[in-house]
DNA sequence: TGAAGACTATCGGGAATTTCGATGGAGAAG
DNA sequence: CTTCTCCATCGAAATTCCCGATAGTCTTCA
């Protein structure tokens, strides 16, 4: 009967979004905290509205019908805009509470993060960080809503982005402080020679001084491959392996590492990327000075 | 406690909208058909999310906002997106049930609309019409959503309107078959001196041809002013006093009056807008081609 | 100054909608 | 053939929404 205007929220609509994305009603229901059940009436609302079986079953999965993209990408559209919106125009850190989403790497979760949160548990403990691994996949994380802010040595030059430089990084090598490389200035044929333990970030990115090698003609002496910085010092310490990293990564590991200069450059800007849902949202814009604030300080220090 | 995104739904910025435009919560309830305490319910819910009064008492009136003015343009914009999208893309006139809005004068529902209706009620029962004067106010009544389709003698030149062209008019003279002028071919002359019913619209249109006159340094002999044609044929009759009124306006008056060419030539186009809204509805598009027709007849009849 | 009128805010009860847990049915995997 | 996963549906519970009544505020008019 009410197939009228009045059956649809902004909730239905963003059920509908997670349900797309996700390819599954069971799925969505999880992320939501709600029951399958709800998520099936809420579908069945949508179809309703729009006269169309929005997700058909196909073999084992539903798959969404053409309207049904259409009418995802029109409504996170209206999301992005209503969230625009609704978006405080002022806020008090000492009592707000929402939640925030960033979506960045292991770089920035040990040199910028740290910072951040210590300052917002300090004057905004109310702010809640959802922290999520971007991978490659950040920019649409980012225009999906499944995260706010975007931190990466990421180059996105489409419009709707806005965009700031937090800092410039560059890579070191670190070692035992046993190694003899230790010892002296760290030269090209040493460096490609030293057997390496190599991050390849999952295969999904390459280290800007590996480029640069390969464009000069070189190639590393692979001793082994890590999907992340994560404890690389654990895994170097006691042997003759040396791994080249971001300076500020490298001062994570403390000690037990010696760092020396790379003779490749890989300078790279890590920047931080947000749209226009949250541009005008007075916690967003104040999270995204202290994200500013903490990037100059790691890169000062 | 929910400020939440959930706590929205269309519904409530139609509301909004309604509210923002009388500047009333009480007429808003009765245009709705609700409770003033729903709209007050409403509008409440609608503070919470937006932290922000949106009305406060100003005097006698309820004043928006500017926060509020904002809201309303941006949410607007989002109504009229979101309609589009649910817009049917197909429909069946036998059985589809919904109401249309048209805003026009008094020509066209004496000229267009009477043949509209007949179709629709042959061909699509399920659709209501709902006819609404447009005087002035046309194009706001469009964009606030109070019509859906804007037919008459206006120029729309703004982008985001869509426009079709129905038919060309052009003014002739009526008066009683007893009046001796009904008997020659009226010259300038003639037409100038004689006693004219003018119709005024309300005062805020002036029919083409007194442009015309009054650009060739002429002025009417105005025996008597009405707001509207509509039964002129009854002040006429039995008088010596002429009047000048579209030809198709004439046509509706029957045998009680003789039609005579005017002197000054007033020819103006009819024409039918619409917006990005309803421009993708089935039932819109197909009521917009019902209307394209029943012009072109009443041209040709 | 006081009373009346017009308007919004708020309250409690009742109606409608939404949600949940349980269950059924359909398809895929083993 | 059984089991597993997934969506649809059902009845009951919880929540939300709407209404009528009433209180409070401001303006107007006597």
């Amino acid at each position: 009967m009410a197939s009228d205007i009045r059956a649809l929220d902004f909730a239905s609509l963003r059920t509908l979004r997670l349900v797309h994305a996700h390819g599954s009603f069971s799925q969505t229901a999880d992320t939501l905290g709600v029951a399958q059940s709800t998520v099936s009436y809420t579908v069945a609302r949508l179809r309703e509205v729009f006269s169309d079986p929005l997700f058909v079953r196909q073999g084992s999965a539903m798959v969404s019908t053409k309207r049904c993209d259409e009418i995802v990408e029109q409504s996170s559209a209206l999301l992005d805009k209503f969230e625009a919106m609704v978006a405080p125009r002022e806020f008090d850190p000492a009592v707000a509470a929402l939640r925030i989403g960033i979506s960045c790497n292991y770089y920035e979760r040990v040199t910028i993060i740290p910072e951040v949160v210590r300052v917002l548990r300090h004057e905004a403990p109310g702010i809640a960080l959802k922290i999520i691994s971007s991978t490659v996949q950040g920019k649409s994380q980012l225009t999906r809503s499944e995260s706010d802010i975007l931190i990466g040595p990421i180059q996105i030059n489409e419009p709707g982005y806005f965009k700031r430089t937090l800092l410039r990084e560059d890579y070191v090598c670190i070692m035992d402080p046993a190694n003899p490389l230790a010892k002296s200035v760290m030269d090209v044929e040493t460096f490609v020679n030293a057997p390496q333990v190599v991050v390849n970030y999952g295969g999904n990115f390459q280290s800007r001084f590996l480029s640069v090698m390969e464009r000069a003609g070189y190639a590393p002496n692979t001793a082994m491959e890590v999907p992340s910085p994560a404890n690389l010092q654990d895994i170097i310490c006691g042997t003759d392996m040396i791994a080249t990293v971001p300076t500020r990564v490298a001062r994570t590991f403390g000690d037990a590492i010696v760092t020396v200069a790379c003779p490749f450059r890989g300078r790279f800007p890590i920047d931080m990327f947000w749209t226009a849902r949250t541009h005008a949202s007075a916690p967003h814009a104040w999270l995204r000075t202290i994200i500013g604030t903490a990037a100059a300080n790691a890169a000062k220090a």
